[in-house]
DNA sequence: AGTGTATCCTGCAGGC
DNA sequence: TGCCTGCAGGATACAC
């Protein structure tokens, strides 16, 4: 959609989701055309002729839109008039979002910084469970953190250390190998149900297309504060800490080291 | 060094 | 109806 075309003007809406000057912003655009487009972890990043890349970061509620119809966006704050086809516009109503463009080694920097991809063949279990061993933070909020594994927000943490059968605020050091062995697949299938249900739509969420996704009916724990437990139906818990909601079940996921180990 | 907290911004649901 | 409060899928500056 976007590789092969030119970038021929830039209009700046709402320039607090920069993470630069807008005038910067634009003018490293302008004229530049798109490449191929990447996601790493939680950013989408666009490579640029000439060298560099556009990062951006959806943050809560952020959409990249070809745009055919202005009623497909209701907070546009970039609009990219393209050379052909419809603008692409960053539509964003929270506006916690962000674009920024850089240069080959800035990126190289930034990529450097996060996790490994747990899709990828470099996430693997004995490498979680070394990574674990370092740290006391709480297990969910070790798992948010991008720098220890890259592209895991609060939902898919949540509902993967359901799977796991693991407490949310297990310090990360405190799993055993056969624990991390467990988090490790079920982050995987976590991620890749959700990429194969298009992606979990709780309200505002849509695809690129414009079309909400259908996880959210699969989520064991998530949203589901007194629900039963699909394994045990035990009442679900939804408590706060990190200035995040957790949910866990508290029968499949004691608060404990379990059984197994320690 | 590694953690937890507060904060950015808007819209919506629910209680009164 | 309308006001108020709490909540939301993320990231980060800052204090401890």
């Amino acid at each position: 959609m976007l590789p092969g075309k030119t970038i021929e003007r830039i209009r700046v809406l709402h320039s607090d989701v920069l993470r630069q000057p807008s005038r910067d912003f634009s003018a490293r655009l302008k004229g530049r055309d798109f490449e191929a487009v990447h996601r790493r972890g939680k950013n989408i990043v666009a490579r640029l002729s000439g060298g560099g890349v556009l990062v951006v970061n959806l943050g809560m509620s952020g959409r990249l839109v070809l745009v055919r119809d202005e009623a497909q966006t209701t907070h546009p704050a970039v609009r990219f008039t393209l050379s052909a086809g419809p603008p692409l516009v960053y539509d964003d109503v929270r506006r916690f979002g962000a674009l920024e463009v850089m240069d080959e080694s800035e990126w190289a920097v930034r990529d450097h910084r996060l996790g490994p991809e747990p899709l990828s063949s470099s996430f693997t279990a004995r490498g979680l469970h070394a990574d674990l061993s370092r740290s006391v933070s709480p297990i969910r909020s070790w798992l948010l953190d991008q720098r220890r594994v890259a592209g895991i927000g609060n939902i898919y943490a949540n509902e993967a250390l359901h799977l796991a059968g693991i407490h949310p605020q297990r310090p990360a050091k405190s799993l055993s190998e056969h624990e991390a062995r467990r988090l490790h697949r079920a982050i995987r299938r976590t991620l890749s149900s959700a990429v194969d249900n298009r992606g979990t739509t709780l309200r505002d969420y849509r695809d690129s297309s414009g079309i909400p996704g259908n996880n959210a009916s699969k989520l064991l724990v998530y949203g589901r504060d007194q629900e039963p437990c699909s394994h045990c139906s035990t009442r679900i818990h939804r408590f706060v800490f990190g200035n995040r909601a957790a949910f866990c079940c508290p029968n499949c996921q004691p608060v404990g080291v379990s059984s197994s180990n320690g």
